[in-house]
DNA sequence: TGTTCATTCTATAGAACTATAGAATCTCTT
DNA sequence: AAGAGATTCTATAGTTCTATAGAATGAACA
Protein backbone atom coordinates (compact mmCIF):
# COMPACT_ATOMS: atom_id res chain seq x y z
CA UNK A 1 0.00 0.00 0.00
CA UNK A 2 1.06 3.63 -1.00
CA UNK A 3 2.22 5.55 2.48
CA UNK A 4 0.24 8.19 3.68
CA UNK A 5 1.07 10.72 1.09
CA UNK A 6 -0.66 14.08 0.48
CA UNK A 7 -0.53 13.53 -3.13
CA UNK A 8 -2.30 9.76 -3.23
CA UNK A 9 -4.75 9.58 -5.68
CA UNK A 10 -7.25 9.44 -3.06
CA UNK A 11 -6.15 12.53 -1.63
CA UNK A 12 -6.06 14.43 -4.75
CA UNK A 13 -9.66 13.02 -5.72
CA UNK A 14 -11.14 14.07 -2.16
CA UNK A 15 -9.77 17.32 -3.10
CA UNK A 16 -11.50 17.55 -6.33
CA UNK A 17 -14.98 16.23 -4.74
CA UNK A 18 -14.57 19.17 -2.24
CA UNK A 19 -14.26 21.44 -4.66
CA UNK A 20 -16.59 20.26 -7.14
CA UNK A 21 -19.13 20.13 -4.21
CA UNK A 22 -18.58 24.00 -2.96
CA UNK A 23 -19.22 24.55 -7.00
CA UNK A 24 -21.92 23.21 -7.32
CA UNK A 25 -23.17 24.07 -3.57
CA UNK A 26 -22.11 27.85 -4.64
CA UNK A 27 -24.40 27.93 -7.68
CA UNK A 28 -27.45 26.25 -7.13
CA UNK A 29 -27.31 26.01 -2.80
CA UNK A 30 -27.25 23.14 -0.66
CA UNK A 31 -30.96 21.40 -1.08
CA UNK A 32 -31.27 22.58 -4.89
CA UNK A 33 -27.59 21.00 -5.61
CA UNK A 34 -27.87 16.87 -6.01
CA UNK A 35 -25.11 14.48 -5.50
CA UNK A 36 -25.52 13.80 -9.27
CA UNK A 37 -24.82 17.22 -10.20
CA UNK A 38 -21.79 17.21 -7.78
CA UNK A 39 -20.36 13.66 -9.32
CA UNK A 40 -20.35 15.19 -12.67
CA UNK A 41 -19.00 17.96 -12.08
CA UNK A 42 -15.93 15.98 -11.34
CA UNK A 43 -16.09 13.39 -13.62
CA UNK A 44 -17.70 10.30 -11.89
CA UNK A 45 -21.29 8.83 -11.30
CA UNK A 46 -23.32 9.68 -8.58
CA UNK A 47 -22.92 6.33 -6.71
CA UNK A 48 -19.16 6.75 -6.20
CA UNK A 49 -19.70 9.99 -4.59
CA UNK A 50 -20.15 7.91 -1.44
CA UNK A 51 -16.87 6.44 -1.49
CA UNK A 52 -15.57 10.19 -0.56
CA UNK A 53 -18.28 11.87 1.82
CA UNK A 54 -20.72 9.38 3.83
CA UNK A 55 -23.93 12.05 2.91
CA UNK A 56 -24.12 15.08 1.47
CA UNK A 57 -24.64 16.59 4.49
CA UNK A 58 -21.28 15.58 5.49
CA UNK A 59 -19.85 17.31 1.94
CA UNK A 60 -21.16 20.46 2.99
CA UNK A 61 -19.58 20.20 6.64
CA UNK A 62 -16.72 19.74 4.72
CA UNK A 63 -16.99 22.17 2.02
CA UNK A 64 -17.45 24.92 4.42
CA UNK A 65 -14.42 23.83 6.58
CA UNK A 66 -12.19 24.02 3.40
CA UNK A 67 -13.35 27.50 2.75
CA UNK A 68 -13.09 28.75 6.66
CA UNK A 69 -10.35 27.31 7.65
CA UNK A 70 -6.95 28.75 6.42
CA UNK A 71 -8.96 32.22 6.15
CA UNK A 72 -9.12 32.45 10.27
CA UNK A 73 -5.86 31.27 9.51
CA UNK A 74 -4.66 33.94 7.91
CA UNK A 75 -6.32 35.99 10.64
CA UNK A 76 -4.37 35.06 13.52
CA UNK A 77 -1.47 35.65 11.64
CA UNK A 78 -2.18 39.70 11.13
CA UNK A 79 -3.04 39.82 14.21
CA UNK A 80 -0.29 38.61 16.02
CA UNK A 81 2.19 40.67 13.78
CA UNK A 82 3.69 43.53 15.33
CA UNK A 83 2.24 45.90 12.27
CA UNK A 84 0.04 49.20 13.02
CA UNK A 85 -3.42 48.84 13.15
CA UNK A 86 -4.25 50.20 10.05
CA UNK A 87 -1.63 47.74 8.39
CA UNK A 88 -3.91 45.07 10.05
CA UNK A 89 -6.84 46.31 9.00
CA UNK A 90 -6.10 46.43 5.06
CA UNK A 91 -4.18 43.55 6.04
CA UNK A 92 -7.67 41.78 7.13
CA UNK A 93 -9.66 43.13 4.34
CA UNK A 94 -7.25 41.87 1.20
CA UNK A 95 -7.19 38.26 3.23
CA UNK A 96 -10.92 38.67 3.31
CA UNK A 97 -11.68 39.40 -0.39
CA UNK A 98 -8.87 37.44 -1.97
CA UNK A 99 -10.30 34.42 -0.19
CA UNK A 100 -13.47 34.72 -2.47
CA UNK A 101 -10.87 34.37 -5.06
CA UNK A 102 -8.71 31.62 -4.03
CA UNK A 103 -11.40 29.29 -2.33
CA UNK A 104 -13.16 28.43 -4.94
CA UNK A 105 -16.31 29.21 -3.79
CA UNK A 106 -16.27 27.39 -0.49
CA UNK A 107 -16.42 30.93 1.36
CA UNK A 108 -19.73 31.53 0.19
CA UNK A 109 -21.10 28.31 0.94
CA UNK A 110 -19.76 28.25 4.37
CA UNK A 111 -21.91 32.03 4.44
CA UNK A 112 -24.40 30.67 2.81
CA UNK A 113 -25.27 27.50 3.60
CA UNK A 114 -23.46 26.53 6.87
CA UNK A 115 -26.59 27.18 8.75
CA UNK A 116 -28.33 23.71 6.98
CA UNK A 117 -25.90 21.78 9.23
CA UNK A 118 -26.82 20.09 12.42
CA UNK A 119 -25.86 22.10 15.17
CA UNK A 120 -23.25 19.79 16.33
CA UNK A 121 -21.49 19.60 12.53
CA UNK A 122 -21.86 23.12 12.97
CA UNK A 123 -19.72 23.76 16.08
CA UNK A 124 -16.00 23.58 15.37
CA UNK A 125 -17.31 26.01 12.08
CA UNK A 126 -18.93 28.37 14.79
CA UNK A 127 -15.76 28.52 16.98
CA UNK A 128 -13.79 29.37 14.02
CA UNK A 129 -16.13 32.23 12.86
CA UNK A 130 -16.28 33.47 16.71
CA UNK A 131 -12.27 33.70 16.74
CA UNK A 132 -12.14 35.34 13.68
CA UNK A 133 -14.10 37.78 14.62
CA UNK A 134 -12.71 38.28 18.36
CA UNK A 135 -9.42 38.51 16.65
CA UNK A 136 -10.82 41.50 14.60
CA UNK A 137 -12.41 43.13 17.70
CA UNK A 138 -8.96 42.92 19.63
CA UNK A 139 -7.29 44.53 16.38
CA UNK A 140 -9.73 47.24 16.73
CA UNK A 141 -9.22 47.65 20.27
CA UNK A 142 -5.65 47.88 20.57
CA UNK A 143 -6.33 50.79 17.39
CA UNK A 144 -8.17 52.42 19.95
CA UNK A 145 -6.04 52.18 22.45
CA UNK A 146 -2.53 53.21 20.62
CA UNK A 147 -4.86 56.13 19.73
CA UNK A 148 -5.21 55.21 15.80
CA UNK A 149 -8.92 54.82 16.70
CA UNK A 150 -11.61 56.93 18.41
CA UNK A 151 -11.63 55.72 22.25
CA UNK A 152 -15.40 55.95 22.23
CA UNK A 153 -15.51 53.16 18.93
CA UNK A 154 -17.61 50.07 19.49
CA UNK A 155 -14.78 46.80 18.82
CA UNK A 156 -17.63 44.64 18.26
CA UNK A 157 -20.15 46.90 15.72
CA UNK A 158 -17.02 47.72 14.42
CA UNK A 159 -15.29 43.81 13.77
CA UNK A 160 -19.03 42.81 12.66
CA UNK A 161 -19.62 45.56 10.52
CA UNK A 162 -16.40 44.89 8.46
CA UNK A 163 -17.09 41.08 8.24
CA UNK A 164 -20.80 42.38 7.29
CA UNK A 165 -19.05 44.79 4.44
CA UNK A 166 -16.39 42.22 3.24
CA UNK A 167 -19.16 39.33 2.94
CA UNK A 168 -21.13 42.04 0.50
CA UNK A 169 -18.93 42.84 -1.75
CA UNK A 170 -17.71 38.79 -1.84
CA UNK A 171 -21.04 37.99 -3.65
CA UNK A 172 -20.25 40.61 -5.83
CA UNK A 173 -16.47 39.07 -6.47
CA UNK A 174 -17.78 35.60 -7.33
CA UNK A 175 -20.27 37.03 -9.27
CA UNK A 176 -18.10 39.17 -11.26
CA UNK A 177 -14.55 38.01 -11.82
CA UNK A 178 -13.20 40.74 -14.06
CA UNK A 179 -13.68 43.54 -10.86
CA UNK A 180 -10.27 45.09 -9.43
CA UNK A 181 -9.78 43.72 -6.03
CA UNK A 182 -6.73 45.83 -5.26
CA UNK A 183 -8.64 48.92 -6.10
CA UNK A 184 -11.73 47.61 -3.82
CA UNK A 185 -9.19 46.73 -1.02
CA UNK A 186 -8.17 50.36 -1.25
CA UNK A 187 -11.59 51.75 -1.05
CA UNK A 188 -12.80 49.24 1.87
CA UNK A 189 -9.96 50.38 4.57
CA UNK A 190 -10.03 54.01 3.14
CA UNK A 191 -14.10 54.01 4.09
CA UNK A 192 -13.64 52.57 7.16
CA UNK A 193 -10.50 54.70 8.26
CA UNK A 194 -11.95 57.82 6.97
CA UNK A 195 -15.64 57.67 5.98
CA UNK A 196 -16.76 59.70 3.01
CA UNK A 197 -16.73 63.00 4.46
CA UNK A 198 -14.94 66.06 3.29
CA UNK A 199 -12.43 67.00 6.19
CA UNK A 200 -9.36 69.55 5.93
CA UNK A 201 -6.10 67.49 7.09
CA UNK A 202 -6.28 63.88 6.19
CA UNK A 203 -3.50 61.69 8.69
CA UNK A 204 -2.21 62.48 11.58
CA UNK A 205 1.52 60.91 9.70
CA UNK A 206 0.23 63.22 6.52
CA UNK A 207 0.21 59.96 4.15
CA UNK A 208 -2.37 60.06 1.98
CA UNK A 209 -1.77 56.40 0.49
CA UNK A 210 -4.96 55.16 -0.03
CA UNK A 211 -6.39 58.42 -0.56
CA UNK A 212 -7.70 57.96 -4.30
CA UNK A 213 -10.97 57.00 -5.16
CA UNK A 214 -11.74 56.43 -9.10
CA UNK A 215 -14.79 54.28 -10.39
CA UNK A 216 -15.23 50.31 -10.44
CA UNK A 217 -16.29 49.51 -13.52
CA UNK A 218 -18.99 47.04 -13.37
CA UNK A 219 -22.04 45.84 -15.47
CA UNK A 220 -24.15 42.78 -13.97
CA UNK A 221 -26.49 43.42 -10.54
CA UNK B 1 -70.23 38.71 -6.20
CA UNK B 2 -67.81 40.64 -3.47
CA UNK B 3 -66.36 43.63 -4.86
CA UNK B 4 -62.81 43.62 -5.36
CA UNK B 5 -62.28 44.63 -1.93
CA UNK B 6 -58.52 44.74 -0.38
CA UNK B 7 -59.82 43.00 2.10
CA UNK B 8 -62.03 39.74 0.80
CA UNK B 9 -61.25 36.62 2.16
CA UNK B 10 -58.98 35.66 -1.13
CA UNK B 11 -56.73 38.76 -0.73
CA UNK B 12 -56.04 38.34 2.84
CA UNK B 13 -55.40 34.76 2.32
CA UNK B 14 -52.89 35.20 -0.59
CA UNK B 15 -51.46 37.75 2.03
CA UNK B 16 -51.27 35.30 4.84
CA UNK B 17 -49.91 32.81 1.89
CA UNK B 18 -46.96 35.23 1.25
CA UNK B 19 -45.98 35.71 4.39
CA UNK B 20 -45.80 32.33 5.60
CA UNK B 21 -43.79 31.29 2.10
CA UNK B 22 -41.43 34.39 3.01
CA UNK B 23 -41.05 32.97 6.58
CA UNK B 24 -40.58 28.99 5.80
CA UNK B 25 -38.21 30.50 2.79
CA UNK B 26 -35.76 32.38 4.98
CA UNK B 27 -36.06 29.71 7.24
CA UNK B 28 -34.72 26.98 5.12
CA UNK B 29 -34.40 28.07 1.78
CA UNK B 30 -36.27 27.75 -1.49
CA UNK B 31 -34.77 24.16 -2.52
CA UNK B 32 -35.74 23.32 1.75
CA UNK B 33 -38.53 24.89 1.83
CA UNK B 34 -41.49 22.05 0.94
CA UNK B 35 -45.08 23.42 0.03
CA UNK B 36 -45.82 21.26 2.45
CA UNK B 37 -43.87 23.67 5.02
CA UNK B 38 -45.91 26.61 3.57
CA UNK B 39 -48.94 24.96 3.47
CA UNK B 40 -48.73 23.76 7.12
CA UNK B 41 -47.82 27.91 8.30
CA UNK B 42 -50.79 28.96 7.00
CA UNK B 43 -53.06 25.92 8.23
CA UNK B 44 -54.05 24.81 5.01
CA UNK B 45 -53.16 21.28 3.30
CA UNK B 46 -50.28 21.22 0.60
CA UNK B 47 -52.54 20.61 -2.04
CA UNK B 48 -54.76 23.97 -1.25
CA UNK B 49 -52.22 26.23 -1.71
CA UNK B 50 -52.18 25.78 -5.23
CA UNK B 51 -55.42 28.27 -4.82
CA UNK B 52 -52.83 31.05 -4.18
CA UNK B 53 -49.71 30.25 -6.07
CA UNK B 54 -48.99 28.42 -9.98
CA UNK B 55 -45.99 26.55 -8.73
CA UNK B 56 -43.64 26.98 -5.83
CA UNK B 57 -41.34 29.15 -7.96
CA UNK B 58 -44.31 31.94 -8.46
CA UNK B 59 -44.40 32.01 -4.79
CA UNK B 60 -40.70 32.76 -4.50
CA UNK B 61 -41.28 35.60 -7.19
CA UNK B 62 -44.24 37.36 -4.80
CA UNK B 63 -42.27 36.95 -1.57
CA UNK B 64 -39.28 38.67 -3.17
CA UNK B 65 -41.92 41.19 -4.69
CA UNK B 66 -43.11 41.57 -1.18
CA UNK B 67 -39.64 42.12 0.15
CA UNK B 68 -37.94 44.55 -2.11
CA UNK B 69 -41.16 47.03 -3.59
CA UNK B 70 -41.73 49.47 -0.42
CA UNK B 71 -38.11 49.47 0.41
CA UNK B 72 -37.45 50.56 -3.41
CA UNK B 73 -40.55 52.83 -2.89
CA UNK B 74 -39.37 54.25 0.51
CA UNK B 75 -35.85 55.22 -1.43
CA UNK B 76 -37.50 57.30 -3.76
CA UNK B 77 -39.48 59.30 -1.13
CA UNK B 78 -35.87 59.89 0.31
CA UNK B 79 -34.18 60.15 -2.57
CA UNK B 80 -36.45 62.97 -4.08
CA UNK B 81 -36.71 64.72 -0.69
CA UNK B 82 -35.03 67.77 -0.01
CA UNK B 83 -33.11 67.11 2.92
CA UNK B 84 -29.52 67.13 3.54
CA UNK B 85 -26.94 64.52 2.38
CA UNK B 86 -26.45 63.43 6.01
CA UNK B 87 -30.09 63.11 6.84
CA UNK B 88 -31.05 61.39 3.82
CA UNK B 89 -27.87 58.75 4.46
CA UNK B 90 -29.21 58.52 7.81
CA UNK B 91 -33.11 57.26 6.19
CA UNK B 92 -31.66 55.34 4.00
CA UNK B 93 -29.97 53.39 6.34
CA UNK B 94 -32.86 53.55 8.33
CA UNK B 95 -34.98 52.36 6.04
CA UNK B 96 -33.14 49.67 5.07
CA UNK B 97 -32.50 48.39 8.44
CA UNK B 98 -36.19 48.57 9.69
CA UNK B 99 -37.24 46.54 6.52
CA UNK B 100 -35.73 43.96 7.94
CA UNK B 101 -38.13 43.73 10.73
CA UNK B 102 -41.16 44.87 9.17
CA UNK B 103 -40.94 42.84 6.10
CA UNK B 104 -41.52 39.44 7.85
CA UNK B 105 -38.69 38.26 6.27
CA UNK B 106 -39.46 38.52 2.87
CA UNK B 107 -36.47 41.07 2.28
CA UNK B 108 -33.68 38.47 3.50
CA UNK B 109 -35.55 36.17 0.84
CA UNK B 110 -35.14 38.44 -1.67
CA UNK B 111 -31.48 38.85 -0.92
CA UNK B 112 -30.62 35.31 -0.70
CA UNK B 113 -32.94 33.60 -2.92
CA UNK B 114 -34.15 35.28 -6.09
CA UNK B 115 -30.92 34.02 -7.79
CA UNK B 116 -33.21 30.77 -8.17
CA UNK B 117 -35.66 32.42 -9.67
CA UNK B 118 -35.31 32.04 -14.09
CA UNK B 119 -34.28 35.00 -15.89
CA UNK B 120 -37.73 36.09 -17.11
CA UNK B 121 -39.08 36.30 -13.37
CA UNK B 122 -36.44 38.44 -12.59
CA UNK B 123 -35.86 40.92 -14.31
CA UNK B 124 -38.40 43.16 -12.43
CA UNK B 125 -36.64 42.79 -9.07
CA UNK B 126 -33.24 43.39 -11.56
CA UNK B 127 -35.41 46.44 -12.13
CA UNK B 128 -36.04 47.65 -8.53
CA UNK B 129 -32.49 46.74 -7.39
CA UNK B 130 -31.06 48.42 -10.10
CA UNK B 131 -33.02 51.64 -9.10
CA UNK B 132 -32.43 51.31 -5.71
CA UNK B 133 -28.59 51.51 -6.18
CA UNK B 134 -28.70 53.97 -8.84
CA UNK B 135 -30.73 56.12 -6.53
CA UNK B 136 -28.73 55.71 -3.82
CA UNK B 137 -25.80 56.80 -6.08
CA UNK B 138 -27.32 59.82 -6.88
CA UNK B 139 -27.38 60.70 -3.38
CA UNK B 140 -23.86 60.29 -3.30
CA UNK B 141 -23.22 62.33 -6.11
CA UNK B 142 -25.33 65.15 -4.82
CA UNK B 143 -23.41 64.72 -1.16
CA UNK B 144 -19.88 65.15 -3.31
CA UNK B 145 -21.29 67.96 -5.60
CA UNK B 146 -22.43 69.79 -2.11
CA UNK B 147 -19.51 69.74 -0.77
CA UNK B 148 -20.09 67.28 2.27
CA UNK B 149 -18.29 64.65 1.13
CA UNK B 150 -15.03 64.26 -0.83
CA UNK B 151 -15.00 64.86 -4.62
CA UNK B 152 -12.94 62.20 -4.91
CA UNK B 153 -15.26 59.54 -3.98
CA UNK B 154 -16.82 56.63 -6.14
CA UNK B 155 -20.69 56.71 -5.71
CA UNK B 156 -20.65 53.35 -7.11
CA UNK B 157 -18.32 51.68 -4.31
CA UNK B 158 -19.89 53.67 -1.79
CA UNK B 159 -23.28 52.88 -2.90
CA UNK B 160 -22.85 49.09 -3.14
CA UNK B 161 -20.70 49.33 0.40
CA UNK B 162 -23.91 50.84 2.14
CA UNK B 163 -26.08 48.08 0.77
CA UNK B 164 -23.55 45.26 1.36
CA UNK B 165 -23.22 46.66 5.12
CA UNK B 166 -26.88 47.15 5.82
CA UNK B 167 -27.29 43.38 3.85
CA UNK B 168 -24.81 42.13 6.58
CA UNK B 169 -26.24 43.54 9.27
CA UNK B 170 -30.23 42.37 8.09
CA UNK B 171 -28.94 38.73 8.64
CA UNK B 172 -28.27 39.38 12.29
CA UNK B 173 -30.98 41.39 12.75
CA UNK B 174 -33.44 38.66 11.70
CA UNK B 175 -31.48 36.08 13.54
CA UNK B 176 -31.39 38.46 16.56
CA UNK B 177 -35.02 40.50 17.44
CA UNK B 178 -33.51 42.29 20.68
CA UNK B 179 -30.62 44.09 18.68
CA UNK B 180 -31.26 47.59 18.99
CA UNK B 181 -31.72 49.19 16.21
CA UNK B 182 -31.62 52.81 16.58
CA UNK B 183 -28.45 52.31 18.24
CA UNK B 184 -27.00 50.43 15.44
CA UNK B 185 -28.67 52.89 12.57
CA UNK B 186 -26.98 55.36 14.65
CA UNK B 187 -23.41 53.64 14.71
CA UNK B 188 -23.51 52.49 10.70
CA UNK B 189 -24.47 55.89 9.63
CA UNK B 190 -21.10 57.52 11.58
CA UNK B 191 -19.18 54.84 10.18
CA UNK B 192 -20.53 55.22 6.95
CA UNK B 193 -19.64 59.78 6.94
CA UNK B 194 -16.54 59.71 9.63
CA UNK B 195 -14.67 56.53 9.71
CA UNK B 196 -13.44 54.77 12.76
CA UNK B 197 -10.17 56.70 12.66
CA UNK B 198 -9.42 60.18 15.22
CA UNK B 199 -9.47 63.20 14.49
CA UNK B 200 -9.00 66.23 15.79
CA UNK B 201 -12.69 68.50 14.62
CA UNK B 202 -15.53 66.19 13.76
CA UNK B 203 -17.90 67.84 11.64
CA UNK B 204 -18.07 71.29 9.78
CA UNK B 205 -21.14 72.50 11.61
CA UNK B 206 -19.52 71.34 15.45
CA UNK B 207 -22.48 68.88 15.60
CA UNK B 208 -22.03 65.25 17.24
CA UNK B 209 -24.98 63.78 17.25
CA UNK B 210 -23.98 60.78 15.91
CA UNK B 211 -20.51 60.41 17.67
CA UNK B 212 -21.17 58.50 20.92
CA UNK B 213 -20.72 54.50 20.52
CA UNK B 214 -21.52 51.97 23.04
CA UNK B 215 -21.25 48.42 22.81
CA UNK B 216 -23.87 46.58 21.07
CA UNK B 217 -25.23 43.51 23.73
CA UNK B 218 -24.61 40.18 22.09
CA UNK B 219 -24.78 36.46 22.03
CA UNK B 220 -25.36 34.04 19.17
CA UNK B 221 -23.53 34.29 16.19
C1' DT C 1 -84.10 27.51 1.55
C1' DG C 2 -81.77 26.59 -2.40
C1' DT C 3 -78.31 28.23 -5.73
C1' DT C 4 -73.92 29.79 -6.98
C1' DC C 5 -69.38 30.74 -6.63
C1' DA C 6 -65.24 30.60 -3.68
C1' DT C 7 -62.29 28.04 -0.95
C1' DT C 8 -60.32 23.90 0.89
C1' DC C 9 -59.78 18.95 1.02
C1' DT C 10 -58.35 14.11 -0.44
C1' DA C 11 -55.92 11.27 -3.35
C1' DT C 12 -52.53 10.35 -6.52
C1' DA C 13 -49.48 10.32 -10.81
C1' DG C 14 -45.12 11.02 -11.94
C1' DA C 15 -40.60 12.63 -11.19
C1' DA C 16 -36.35 13.21 -8.60
C1' DC C 17 -33.26 12.22 -5.12
C1' DT C 18 -30.31 9.85 -1.27
C1' DA C 19 -27.93 6.12 0.17
C1' DT C 20 -26.59 1.19 -0.12
C1' DA C 21 -25.07 -3.32 -2.02
C1' DG C 22 -22.48 -5.89 -4.81
C1' DA C 23 -20.13 -6.35 -9.25
C1' DA C 24 -16.53 -4.58 -12.24
C1' DT C 25 -12.30 -2.32 -13.17
C1' DC C 26 -8.01 -0.28 -12.21
C1' DT C 27 -3.29 0.04 -10.03
C1' DC C 28 0.06 -1.47 -7.62
C1' DT C 29 3.31 -4.91 -5.81
C1' DT C 30 5.40 -9.09 -5.88
C1' DA D 1 1.10 -12.50 -14.61
C1' DA D 2 -1.38 -13.06 -10.47
C1' DG D 3 -3.22 -11.35 -6.30
C1' DA D 4 -4.69 -7.62 -3.21
C1' DG D 5 -6.52 -3.55 -2.29
C1' DA D 6 -8.39 0.75 -4.00
C1' DT D 7 -11.64 3.03 -6.82
C1' DT D 8 -15.62 3.31 -9.72
C1' DC D 9 -19.74 1.43 -11.76
C1' DT D 10 -24.67 -0.35 -12.15
C1' DA D 11 -28.94 -1.07 -10.21
C1' DT D 12 -32.32 -0.18 -7.03
C1' DA D 13 -35.11 0.33 -2.54
C1' DG D 14 -37.35 3.61 -0.32
C1' DT D 15 -38.53 8.27 0.39
C1' DT D 16 -40.10 12.84 -0.63
C1' DC D 17 -41.85 16.26 -3.40
C1' DT D 18 -44.66 19.04 -6.99
C1' DA D 19 -48.67 19.69 -9.32
C1' DT D 20 -53.32 18.28 -10.81
C1' DA D 21 -58.15 16.50 -10.71
C1' DG D 22 -62.29 16.13 -8.71
C1' DA D 23 -65.01 15.94 -4.45
C1' DA D 24 -66.47 18.38 -0.32
C1' DT D 25 -67.43 22.29 2.36
C1' DG D 26 -68.36 27.23 3.33
C1' DA D 27 -70.39 31.83 2.55
C1' DA D 28 -73.31 35.17 0.29
C1' DC D 29 -77.37 36.13 -1.58
C1' DA D 30 -81.60 35.59 -4.28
Amino acid sequence: MEELAENSRYQSQKQLAIRSAASVFAEKGFHGASTKDIAERMGIKQGSLYYYFKSKEEALGEVCLFGIEDYVQRMKSIASSDQPFEAKLMATITSHLTSYRERNEALKVHNDERLYLPEDKRAKLKALGSSYRQQLERIFEEGARTGALRDTIDCHFAAQAVIGMCNGWGDIIVREPELDLFDLIQKCTDLVLNGFIERRKTRRDGSDAVEQQRPIKSNKD
